[in-house]
DNA sequence: TCTATGACTCCGG
DNA sequence: CCCGGAGCCATAG
């Protein structure tokens, strides 16, 4: 765990999904392009799921590229996904993210 | 080494 | 935009 290890490839989700700012939401295609895998986007899913030992990881602002709340239910309750996200003020109705590319926020833009 | 799986995405209808 | 099917790639067993 300390050290790198093979799981850089989960250590960058993570400190991507990490710098996503409040109040935003990204999609795992962002992240997957922004680490150079734009085709692993379904890694980045596997690498949330992952995350579920690492509270560090705001993995409730990362969403499917329609806005959807595709992993909520990898979550403890039932909904805390979308409470989450709408106690940092993002609407969310039907598992889904409203205006998802007004919240949308890009990791490279924060380069 | 090979197979199966998945919190995805793209493509065609 | 919705629906169904195919593709991709890394991890786990």
């Amino acid at each position: 765990m300390l050290t790198k290890d093979k799981t850089n490839f989960f250590e960058k989700v993570y400190v991507v999904v990490r710098q996503i700012p409040y109040g935003r939401v990204t999609s795992y295609g962002a992240i997957a392009k922004y680490l150079g895998a734009a085709r692993s986007a379904r890694m980045v899913g596997w690498a949330m799921n992952a995350s579920h030992s690492m509270d560090d990881v705001p993995a409730h602002r990362v969403v499917n590229r329609k806005g959807m709340l595709t992993g909520k239910f990898h979550f403890d309750g039932t909904n805390l996904m979308q409470q989450l996200l709408e106690n940092e003020g993002v609407k969310v109705v039907d598992n889904q993210i409203v205006d998802f590319e007004n919240y949308f926020w890009d990791p490279q833009e924060e380069c």
